[in-house]
DNA sequence: TCATGTGAAGACATTCACAGCA
DNA sequence: TGCTGTGAATGTCTTCACATGA
């Protein structure tokens, strides 16, 4: 949603190389080696074409005979996408989609690592809940800093969200996955992704009854 | 994600429009009674030039001297994204992100409804959560017809989504907004969202990293 | 033969910039 | 003056199509 970048990588390049990386970590579970583009093309929904322009981007050569060599591509999308060190995730709001997602993290990424939540409940505060300290709202300035930590998911209802926000960016935090449904009011250098659920839905609505039937025979 | 069109309407303008419809419902609960494309803009992350175009889409026209109507205009967006009558929305797997989903639509939405879920858990069959009545798994084609349901939001875990799925487009289902971490293989007609929040995060940690301090004094 | 890497073309989306209007 | 609506220009993304190589 976001753009403007100062930077000069495409979102939308980014996006489908997180998604290969995931497709060809599930093929080297099956003990694939090799993979053409045309193959990852159908698993993620790309074009073929798409496929080598986005490994193109990122300096990563196949070999027409072999196709690409599943751990090394791997290994070159990691180098182009991940940090060096473990990045540091926060959650704020641990009301049922917070739980879900802190559940969902569990173990699935190295190089991400959820290190603290908070919520404004105090019946949560204090507790350990999917292996995540979860600490007062008040606190986000202290710990965000003293940790390190420069990413964070919101989570909280509507009216919170933006004093949610204002404390993450005092802290330091440089990107924000936002789930609350507001905009937020951020200075411009804050990466953010907003997920609203339910426009999500009208957006299928929409589509789900224009959706013409094709294909089949021609 | 999905797109080959059998329509002719781009999915952005679509999600700009409904976001519009958000920011315009909240404008009218403030009183206000017209609004210009550039303050529009600015609530949205769009430009004003963006917000005019998508306005010509859907053949709403403002004044010059008064801005856009908002009444008016809300009353143009519905009549392009809504359909005639209430559409029906299912949602299966009510685990913590399914709860929050439910618990989220409550009341907000007077187009859409969510009229049953589904959990393959017995002690969750049988109950009524956020006033949705939760039916078992085997249960979705018989239902998802006899109650004419056409979209549904996939909230089970990554090994039962594809299960579900095909239950689903059996019982004729036309659009899907999927969480699950996986790709669905489904019929070209069925309209498909993926919201991976794995993916999300990651995306996020990448610009976050990049994002260079921009404005201040230039 | 068949898949890669890529220049060039094409499709799509956004922004510019200005006429027209009150 | 300050906005809208829009043709034209620009910018971005995707696909085409082919030279290359094993």
């Amino acid at each position: 949603m976001k753009n403007k970048n100062g930077n000069t990588v495409p979102e939308k390049n980014i996006e489908r190389l997180l998604l290969y990386r995931r497709i060809l970590a599930n093929l080297r579970r099956e003990k694939k080696t090799a993979v053409f583009s045309h193959q990852l093309a159908l698993m993620s929904d790309a074009s073929p074409a798409q496929v080598r322009r986005d490994f193109m981007l990122i300096g990563y050569f196949g070999s027409p005979v072999r196709g690409y060599d599943i751990d090394q591509l791997i290994q070159s999308i990691n180098e182009f996408v991940d940090a060096q060190e473990v990045q540091k995730v926060t959650l704020v709001g641990v009301g049922h989609l917070g739980r879900a997602i802190l559940n969902y993290f569990q173990g699935r990424s190295d190089k991400l690592a959820i290190t603290a939540a908070f919520d404004r409940n105090p019946e949560k505060v204090g507790r350990v809940l999917h292996g995540i300290h979860c600490y007062p709202t008040e606190r986000i300035q202290e710990i965000v800093k003293a940790e390190g930590i420069d990413v964070a998911i919101i989570t909280v209802p509507e009216s919170e969200a933006q004093d949610v926000a204002d404390r993450l960016v005092q802290a330091g935090i440089r990107g924000i996955l936002n789930y609350a449904p507001i905009k937020l009011n951020l200075p411009p250098e804050i990466f953010v992704d907003n997920r609203d659920m339910l426009l999500a839905v009208e957006k299928i609505a929409f589509f789900a009854r224009r959706r013409i039937r094709k294909e089949s025979v021609s």
